[in-house]
DNA sequence: ATAAGTTATCGTATTTTTGCGATAAAGGAG
DNA sequence: CTCCTTTATCGCAAAAATACGATAACTTAT
C-alpha cells in the first residue's frame, strides 16, 4: 500500500482546468469559441441565456485556469482559445492516463 | 456566426466526467486507485484525513461518473478504475480537442 | 462634451457541493 | 447467536459555486 503524496503543482492545475471544463456552461463557452475564430464577448453573451455579468465570470474562470486569453480590441474584448494550455492539458492527460493501471486486483473468493 | 445547439449526451457525460476528476480529493483518489491494484474502500479512507462517509460520497460520484466501478468482497467492497468510462474520456477528449481550433481571430487594428 | 456600446467587478441571493456524525445493512469471526 | 468490521445512506452545517442587477471603466462616434 502506497502512501499518496499531496498534489504537486502541476496535478492542481491540472484539477483547476478540469473543474473549469467540468461545468456546462463553460464547455459550451470553450465549443463556441472554437467554432467560431470571432470571439468577441458579447457575441457569447447573445449565444447564452445567461446574463452578461455571469458570462464575464466564467470567462474569468476559463482565463484563469488557462484555457482562454482575452485581449482587448477598441472597446470589445476578443477571447479565444489559449493553445497553450489546452495542448499543455492533453499531453498531461495523455500521460496521466498512460499512467493509470487499469488491472484489476485479482478477486479472491474468500 | 455558429448558433450553439444544447449539450449532446454524449457531451453532458463528458462534462459530469470532467467535473468528477475536477476536485483534488476524488483526483488523488482515482490516482491511488491507479497505484494501488488493491483498492478497498477502506484503505482508500486511511488514506484521506477525511471521514468514511465522505469518501463514500466521493466514490459515488466517480462510480456514477463512469470513471470507477465497485465491487462487493465478502464484507467489503473492492473499487478499481473502470478501463472503458477512461477509455472512452480519453477518446472523446482526443477528437474534441483535434476538432478546437485554435486559430486566433486576426487583429484588426482600428 | 455627450451618448452609445461593451466588459469587469461588486454586492447579494440562491443553489450546489463538501464534510461530518449517526445510523443501518451486510458479511465474517468467535 | 453476538460481536466486530466495513460500507452506504441520511440529516444537517458550512463552504463554494452560480446567477443576477447595478455600477464603474473604457472606447468610439456624434
Amino acid at each position: 500500500m502506497k502512501k499518496q503524496s499531496p498534489l504537486t503543482l502541476e496535478k492542481r492545475r491540472m484539477v483547476q482546468m478540469l473543474k473549469a471544463l467540468g461545468n456546462p456552461v463553460r464547455f459550451e463557452i470553450v465549443e463556441f469559441l472554437a467554432e467560431n475564430q470571432m470571439c468577441i464577448t458579447n457575441d457569447i453573451v447573445k449565444n447564452t441565456p445567461l446574463a452578461q455579468s455571469t458570462v464575464s465570470q466564467h470567462l474569468k474562470v476559463l482565463r484563469e485556469a488557462g484555457l482562454i486569453q482575452g485581449e482587448i480590441e477598441g472597446p470589445a474584448t476578443c477571447y479565444c482559445l489559449n493553445p497553450e494550455g489546452f495542448n499543455w492539458l492533453k499531453e498531461q492527460i495523455g500521460i496521466w492516463l498512460a499512467d493509470a493501471s487499469f488491472e484489476r486486483h485479482p478477486v479472491i473468493k474468500l
